[in-house]
RNA sequence: GUCCCUAUCGUCUAGAGGCCUAGGACAUCGCCCUUUCACGGCGGUAACCGGGGUUCGAAUCCCCGUGGGGACGCCA
C-alpha cells in the first residue's frame, strides 16, 4: 500500500515548486491507490504562522489537491518526539553537546579557512569532561563513522554518500525541542509513509534521516527526489525572482486546472502529450518520467496552456469567474448582454480570465475612444457612412445576418469596402479597435444600446464642429 | 572551499546503441484565412556543452574537463 505525503512549513505561502512537489506526491499516490497525507512542519515557532498555513490549505484547495489524512501539524507531536529522544539518549544513540554557538562558529570559520567542509567535530561525542555548569545542552545524533548510505532514489538513481562526509547533526535544540531533520523521521516512520517525494533541496538531508531512521530500527521508505523550478532567468525561485503565491495565479486569472497541467510538464513528459486532464495524468505518471534536471518556469507556456482551457472550460463558470473582476471595474451587469454570451464571444482571444474581464468591459459601459484611433477611423470620409447605418439599424431585424447585411449595404452603396464600415462603427459603439466580429458584438448589445452610442457620438462630433 | 546532483533548439521536452538528415510544444519569423484583434491552417529559423574512450555503429554507455543547480544552521 503506497503512502505519500506532502510537507510544507508555513513559513511562508505556498509557491510553484512546492505546489509541484505537492501534485507529484499527489499522482503518485492516486496512481497507486495509495494514500496522500498532508503534514504541516511548523516546528519553526519564529517563522510559522497561522496565516500561512490557513494559505497553504487554500492552495491546496484551489488545485484540487485532495489529501486523504491530515492536515497534521508536528507542533502537536511534541511529546511523541521528545519521548523519542529520551530513548535514544538511553539507548546511546545520540548524545549531549554543550559547545556554545559562538564555539562552534568559530569552528566552522577555521575548517572553511583550511578549505574543508565546515561539520561539528564530535567534541562532546564520547568527552568525559565535566559539562559546563548553567549550559543547557543540544542533543546530537550519533552518526555513524564509517561506510556508507546508498540511496536508490526513485527519479535520481543510485545516489551513495559515504558517512565520513555526514556528522552528528542536532536532534533536539537547547531548549529541548526537536529539530527538522528529526521530525520528519519520526513523523515519516509514524505515520507510515512508504514513497518520500520531495524536491532535491533534500538529497543532502537523506542520508541523515536514513541512518537516523535505521538507529531507531524503523523500516526505509523510497525516496524520489524531484528537481527544483528556476525561474525564469534560470535563477532559483526565490521571493526576489518571481516567487509569488500559488493564489496569486488565481487572482491572475488562471484557471487551477491549467497550472497544475503546466506544472506536470514542467520536468514531465508523456511522449509529445501537451494538454491532458489531471486523470490522464495520474494514470500516466511515473517517477522514473521525471527529468533529472531543474526547469526553468516560462510564463509564456503557462498562458498558452490557461487558454486552451478557457476555450474549453464551460461558458458559466467562466463567467462567474471573470464577473468579481468586472464588478470591481465598476460594471453594471445587469444592463448589459448575459455574461455567459459575452463569454461565448471572448473566449477565443483571451489568455487569462483577467483579460476576458478586460474584454468585456465595453458590453456594459460605453468606452470613450482614444483620439488617434478616433482621428484614424473617423473622418470625413467615413462619417456619412456612419449616419446610413445609423438609419438603417432601426429598420432591420436585429440579427447577426441582418447587421452584416445592412453594412455591407452601406458600403456598397458608398462604393467603399468593408473596413470603412466596420472600423468607424467598432469604435463608435466600443471605443476599441479591435473587438470580436463587430456583427456579433452589436447583435448581443442590442438595438437600442447600439444605436444610442452611436447616436450620441455622432452628435459629439457634430458639436465639436 | 568541500560534498551531492545535473547537462538535446531561447524555453519545456521526445529520445533507453542503429528507426535521428534529432520529433513535438511554447516563443519567434513568413504566408493563408479575415471586418480589427484573436482563433485556426500551412511553412521557416533554431539543439545533442567540450575532449577522450567502448562499439561495426553513440544524443544514447564509461572517464575527464567545463557550465548549471543544490547542500554544508540550535531553518525547514
Amino acid at each position: 500500500m503506497v503512502r505519500t505525503r506532502f510537507a510544507p512549513s508555513p513559513t511562508g505561502y505556498l509557491h510553484l515548486g512546492g505546489a509541484r512537489t505537492a501534485l507529484f506526491s499527489w499522482a503518485y499516490a492516486r496512481r497507486h491507490q495509495g494514500t496522500f497525507i498532508l503534514r504541516v512542519e511548523d516546528t519553526d515557532l519564529e517563522r510559522s504562522t497561522p496565516e500561512n498555513t490557513q494559505v497553504i490549505l487554500d492552495a491546496m484547495q484551489w488545485l484540487g489537491l485532495d489529501y486523504d489524512e491530515g492536515p497534521f501539524y508536528q507542533t502537536q507531536r511534541m511529546e511523541r518526539y521528545k519521548e523519542v529522544i529520551q530513548q535514544m539518549l538511553a539507548e546511546g544513540k545520540a548524545y549531549h553537546c554543550y559547545a556554545s554557538k559562538e564555539e562552534l562558529e568559530a569552528m566552522r570559520e577555521a575548517q572553511m579557512a583550511r578549505g574543508e567542509k565546515p561539520r561539528y567535530d564530535r567534541r562532546w561525542r564520547d568527552s568525559t569532561a565535566t559539562p559546563p555548569a548553567g549550559v543547557a545542552p543540544v542533543v546530537r545524533f550519533k552518526n555513524p563513522l564509517d561506510g556508507e548510505v546508498v540511496i536508490d532514489d526513485l527519479v535520481k538513481g543510485r545516489i551513495v554518500v559515504s558517512n565520513s562526509e555526514l556528522d552528528d547533526l542536532i536532534i533536539a535544540r537547547s531548549d529541548g525541542s526537536p529539530t527538522y531533520n528529526f521530525c520528519v523521521v519520526v513523523d515519516d516512520w509514524d505515520m507510515g509513509i512508504t514513497h518520500v517525494i520531495r524536491g532535491d533541496d533534500h538529497v543532502n538531508n537523506t542520508p541523515r534521516q536514513i541512518n537516523i531512521l535505521k538507529a531507531l530500527g524503523a523500516p526505509l521508505p523510497q525516496y524520489g527526489h524531484v528537481p527544483m523550478i528556476l525561474g525564469h532567468d534560470g535563477e532559483k525561485l526565490s521571493k526576489r525572482h518571481g516567487a509569488v503565491s500559488v493564489m496569486q495565479y488565481e487572482e491572475d486569472g488562471y484557471l487551477p486546472e491549467a497550472l497544475l497541467n503546466y506544472l506536470a510538464r514542467l520536468g514531465w513528459a508523456k511522449g509529445d502529450e501537451e494538454v491532458f486532464s489531471m486523470q490522464q495524468f495520474t494514470e500516466w505518471f511515473d517517477l522514473g518520467g521525471i527529468s533529472r534536471s531543474a526547469a526553468r518556469f516560462n510564463p509564456e507556456k503557462l498562458q498558452w496552456i490557461n487558454q486552451q482551457y478557457i476555450k474549453q472550460a464551460d461558458a458559466v463558470r467562466l463567467a462567474n469567474l471573470a464577473r468579481p473582476f468586472l464588478l470591481r471595474d465598476g460594471c453594471a451587469l445587469d444592463d448589459g448582454p448575459a455574461l455567459e454570451q459575452v463569454v461565448e464571444l471572448l473566449r477565443e482571444r483571451v489568455n487569462t480570465i483577467v483579460e476576458l474581464a478586460d474584454a468585456a468591459v465595453y458590453f456594459y459601459r460605453p468606452l470613450q475612444p482614444e483620439a488617434e484611433v478616433m482621428a484614424q477611423h473617423v473622418n470625413a470620409d467615413t462619417l456619412p457612412l456612419m449616419r446610413d447605418v445609423l438609419a438603417k439599424f432601426g429598420e432591420i431585424e436585429w440579427r447577426r445576418e441582418a447587421i452584416q447585411a445592412a453594412m455591407k449595404d452601406t458600403a456598397a452603396a458608398h462604393g467603399a469596402k468593408m473596413p470603412k464600415v466596420a472600423m468607424p462603427l467598432r469604435i463608435l459603439v466600443t471605443g476599441e479597435p479591435q473587438t470580436p466580429s463587430i456583427d456579433a458584438v452589436l447583435e448581443l448589445l442590442g438595438r437600442e444600446e447600439v444605436m444610442k452610442r452611436l447616436a450620441h457620438r455622432l452628435d459629439e462630433l457634430s458639436s465639436a464642429k
